[in-house]
DNA sequence: CTAGATGCAAAAACTTTGCTCTCTG
DNA sequence: CAGAGAGCAAAGTTTTTGCATCTAG
């Protein structure tokens, strides 16, 4: 299939600063410092697994990494970080079903989600047409759009079948 | 626990709308009469609950508003049901954080929301060039659509800086 | 030095499930 | 009548909190 809309940008870690845990501010530990937030070791830490995160982890996920990198963190802390970062807007929350709130930089260009509402998988997206549409829709409101948010569920092509339905709980990871 | 009692969040008080006659079948459950579901008294009623809703309420607010009409339901079946009718298409699933998951029927036509940044104002509307562009999307990308949430932010006049302002308050619950 | 952070575990909040009894089709 | 559905409470998950103890600024 065309590669139109998909962004691969997968397992792209660090971007372009070299991993190593000097004194390199990751990009929301930068926005963290701007807004006068109190730098711990630890919201330094969930700061870089979320400015190096490429998909939608959840707080598992996020707790999950910050340990790898330095197991100094704790789950209550990592709910609460990521609620005050929530809170400044550095981060944006998004509940893709199955159960779990799942965290989106918001410095990151604005894309779109698919959700496969079996699998619990998201496939990002950017579309041209759907911008311009949704200019559209603005204006015709009178409204100049200065942000949006579109997000398809939808199900694998597949002959309809009474399929032991998917689980609700523990959805696939993301992407 | 038990003793789960209240926690009024903003009580969603839009149960306005031509109470269903006695007998009259509600919309929706014409719906899962259409899709072969045994109906039960339960499910009859919180069919009728459903069709009545002009807003998104979520589980809690179903089982109430269920139980002031006839108090023979259990949270469980709610439950139970809500899920069914999401899985039958006949309900879409909304998340809107705050950890609840809302309720949308999806007999009433898709319907969006252009929220005004500078005021918080949310408009309603649908839009059949959207639908189409959606479904096209979800189709280019492998998939069927089964559900949807567009989300526009727009600005009614005059740009004001572009600066944060004031983060209002906490993210949303919806209605 | 002190307001705010962190850890830990317990408490909440929210959903699902096992099992028995009921009722629809 | 058979099998799906309803009730209930217990179990499962995800998120928040109380409190004593640190620590960034």
């Amino acid at each position: 299939m065309t590669e139109r809309g998909f962004n691969h940008r997968m397992e792209s870690r660090t971007q372009a600063r070299p991993p190593t845990r000097g004194h390199s501010p990751s990009r929301i530990e930068e926005l963290c410092i701007e807004r006068g937030l109190k730098m711990t070791g630890q919201r330094r830490l969930i700061a870089r697994v979320l400015s190096e995160a490429e998909d939608h982890p959840d707080v598992e996920d996020v707790y999950r990494r910050a340990l790898a990198l330095d197991n100094k963190v704790s789950i209550a802390t990592v709910y609460r970080t990521v609620r005050l970062l929530e809170e400044k807007g550095i981060l944006e929350r998004r509940d893709f079903g199955g159960g779990r709130a799942r965290y989106d930089p918001a410095d990151r260009g604005h894309h779109h989600h698919l959700i496969d509402v079996d699998t619990g998988k998201v496939i990002e997206f950017a579309d041209p047409e759907f911008e311009a549409l949704a200019q559209i829709l603005a204006r015709r409101l009178g409204f100049t759009l200065v942000g949006q948010r579109l997000e398809l569920f939808g199900r694998r092509e597949e002959p309809v079948a009474p399929e032991p339905a998917a689980r609700r709980r523990k959805p696939g990871r993301d992407a």
